[in-house]
DNA sequence: CGGTTCATTGACATATCTCAAGTGTAGTGG
DNA sequence: CCACTACACTTGAGATATGTCAATGAACCG
């Protein structure tokens, strides 16, 4: 976060960086951070700003995907249908994250907003022209897959194996995390899924999450207001009930 | 498969590729493929061939991570523990699969042979000076795991919400697809994994996955001998019953 | 042959699902 | 401002799939 300051101080006075990525967001995140100013110009030429209502599929399952992006804000979930209509989320992605599948044509997935949500788009041939041209990009996106692989890997140990109290618990301490990194502090915030979400993300039903969710308000590990925030006292203590090996 | 045995020919006539590697059936597998004849022969003077033992663990959750290895013969369990034991299978790595998470000093996961396993390991610091010097193994590694995110992903829509019936059906269909992967056709083989494995891979226990095999059996889906080996009359029967969406 | 491990089967317990009703909360229109 | 609907969430009662515990069987090995 400080480096990030940082260069955007030098950004400043750097005018080869295209006006549209010096005022980005994202701007060292996503896939940008590792590109020159010219081939950031070639980029931000073909990119498109686009801000993306909650529940708005940006790519279905099977779909030829024909973009990238890099989350600027929001949440956008990433999931996997059966043919009955039964849904499993398998990801969640956060701003600045980058999304899209390289060397891929169709989708495996759907991808949702979840949130309120922009992202900067832009075609799949630019992106991989560029991966040729530059050596640290596909560095980039390869460690971004390593980071996915991880978390898919963990998720997959609380799915499989995890209680539905421990699979809430969990659920609640990836959102707190991502909200401030701190261990054992308190934290306060809103949640990005509605119940039929994190049911969908955490291999349970509505009525399960819910149930789980009163227990831990109950139990006094959190708070809830309007249902959507949570307060989190003593995030150590949410871990205890997550089942979380530390 | 083809393309392997035409490569493996030119080898013969091409004396500069190490003599180990030029007979190594993952030659053209794994990490190896992409390697120039200098940067193989510099790769095959650290690597060091192994037989591995059913039941044996090759790295275990929070230890250093010093070897990558390629997969010569087997299958490797992937997987990750709670504190108080419970267990998942979070990945299955058949020949000739590339074994290590790169750019990660720890395992956040153990890996254990399932069967009798031959590898080639090298140490982590010559792969990654490689990587710098060989332009096609980042993107090898990359696909790695690009290959193995797809497949947790698809796992984890297995572990949430599919039935134990279908998770079993699915497992097998898993192994019978690794085996042949023509579709809808006749399969026999022997399962890599005791009933204990498949269980840690299902999220199921012991006693859930003996009795849809033997639901399974009776309904005339597979028929099975000695408990290890497993005949599909018809794999597109048994996808039927796996719950896969074609 | 006995001991060990692995797999199967049965009887019962229970976590989670299903179905149904009830409670907010936000938005809409009169 | 007050109905009124719509939607998301909560709560309850009962059903069921899967887990637990225990016994048995089958294969393997010294």
């Amino acid at each position: 976060m400080q480096i990030v300051v940082e260069h955007s101080r030098k950004d400043i006075h750097n005018s080869d960086i295209p006006v549209i990525c010096a005022a980005c967001e994202a701007r060292h995140g996503g896939v940008c951070g590792t590109l020159t100013a010219s081939q950031l110009t070639e980029l931000s030429r073909h990119a498109a700003r686009r801000r993306v209502e909650p529940g708005s599929e940006m790519i279905g399952q099977g779909e030829a995907a024909n973009n990238y992006a890099n989350i600027i804000r929001g949440v956008v979930k990433l999931s996997k249908m059966l043919s009955d209509g039964r849904q499993q989320i398998v990801g969640l992605q956060f701003a600045p994250d980058f999304m899209g599948r390289p060397f891929m044509r169709e989708s495996a997935l759907s991808a949702e907003a979840a949130t309120d949500t922009d992202v900067c788009a832009f075609p799949r041939a630019v992106i991989e022209r560029l991966v040729g041209e530059a050596p640290g990009l596909e560095h980039r996106l390869h460690e971004q897959a390593l980071k996915e692989l991880d978390e898919a890997r963990d998720w997959m140990l609380t799915l499989g194996r995890k209680t539905a109290q421990e699979k809430v618990a969990s659920f609640l301490y990836l959102i707190a995390t991502h909200v401030d990194p701190e261990k054992g502090a308190a934290k306060e915030f809103d949640l990005p899924l509605s119940r039929a979400d994190i049911a969908d993300y955490l291999g349970l039903t509505i009525e399960t999450v819910s149930r789980q969710i009163t227990k831990l308000r109950k139990e006094g590990v959190i708070r809830v207001e309007n249902s959507r925030r949570v307060i989190v006292p003593d995030s150590r203590r949410l871990t205890r009930h997550a089942g979380i090996d530390c």
